[in-house]
DNA sequence: GTTATAACCGTATCTCCGTACGGTTATCTG
DNA sequence: CAGATAACCGTACGGAGATACGGTTATAAC
């Protein structure tokens, strides 16, 4: 309903009709509407990252290299197509009323603090592995690859086309791709088995 | 308002007291609320463009070189200071509510349209002066530079503070000028005399 | 079996807000 | 001065929507 008709058109009455359920079993759920919305904002934002982290698991059982699983990772996040333009058009609208509703700004400073540590441990773990030079240091790194990936996903959302006639498809990865180089500047020696999964005990 | 209290605390009759006016009158300045609202939109819209064209005119009458005005400009769109903030929860918060209202959406994608074809404007002419390479396209150029920005804008909002506890001031400008080093490659020969103003006649 | 808890319904209430409207005062224009 | 246009006011109307509420049916527990 968020991705179709925008947040303002959703009310009470029509998320039960939508549902095929009435007003009184919606308020047994949720006790107020904020609450409903604050689960479907949990909800979207559960979802996005449940994707990354399935790339990051994939990536590091086929022990590809981390720089590669990070493309695919941040590309994941780009709307590329129809169901990736809904989530955004939900989360967008959400990051909107957030505004005042610190609730909501709770939801989305979360997933971005969380989206950014994968990417750090990324980096960290490439140092160890060889593929990042020994001096970067992640954070700034991961800011910056965060950046790029929030920024690109806005111009891609904004001109689904592309832009002046030529297609997004000859922008996000090529940008991508010389960003993750900036940063994966190594071949790894050994693998270290934990792409941007969690440091080991 | 609606940087302090959000787009929904907005009501006609709370404008109008605030403006010290009555509700007749703001009726007869804006026949509907929609109308007044993007009327707003279109105003922060301007301020914000009105301070990069600054830059930019400024830059060029001094003959500075392209890549530093053009970090100004981009510094300028990042929210480091209240004022900025403010203006930037406006426009996200327009952005929030574009996404079932044509009216706002199109001053949304017109105020990036126009940043790009800014950025991309330097950098043609960063070519013609001698300060990018020959072979570079300008337009997915601006594309990544515009992406780097706006994500960093994102950035910089959520979390001003910085993260785990690096100040984003040490952020902000190594990314930028690192970006804008990997597009502005070489020293200005001879100067254009327009940075990113219109290519002249 | 009875009692409690959960699932479920429809309506009534109360508040808020956008807009319509009828009216008055000021500022031009000729 | 006439008379038109703009600036300006306060209220009334109407709709919409969130929540409260009183009630019913099912499912569980003992």
């Amino acid at each position: 309903m968020i991705s179709e008709h925008g947040l303002d058109a959703v009310t009470v009455a029509r998320t039960a009709a939508t549902a095929g359920m009435s007003v009184g079993l919606v308020q047994h759920y949720f006790r107020t509407k904020d609450e409903m919305l604050l689960h479907a904002f949990r909800e979207v934002s559960a979802r996005i990252r449940a994707r990354a982290e399935q790339r990051i698991r994939d990536g590091v059982r086929h022990e590809r290299p981390i720089a590669r699983v990070m493309a695919e990772v941040m590309t994941e996040y780009i709307p590329l197509d129809e169901a990736r333009r809904a989530e955004y058009r939900v989360a967008r609208a959400f990051a909107g009323r957030a505004l005042d509703a610190p609730a909501l700004a709770e939801v989305d400073t979360e997933a971005a603090r969380r989206l950014r540590e994968d990417i750090a441990r990324a980096v960290h773990n490439g140092k160890e592995c060889g593929e990042v030079d020994e001096h970067l240091d992640p954070l700034p790194a991961a800011v910056r690859l965060a950046a790029v990936m929030e920024g690109l996903a806005l111009q891609v959302y904004r001109e689904p086309e592309g832009a002046a006639g030529v297609p997004v498809t000859r922008f996000v990865a090529p940008v991508l791709d010389a960003e993750l180089a900036a940063v994966f500047t190594g071949e790894c020696r050994q693998y270290a088995g934990r792409a941007a999964s969690p440091r080991s005990p």
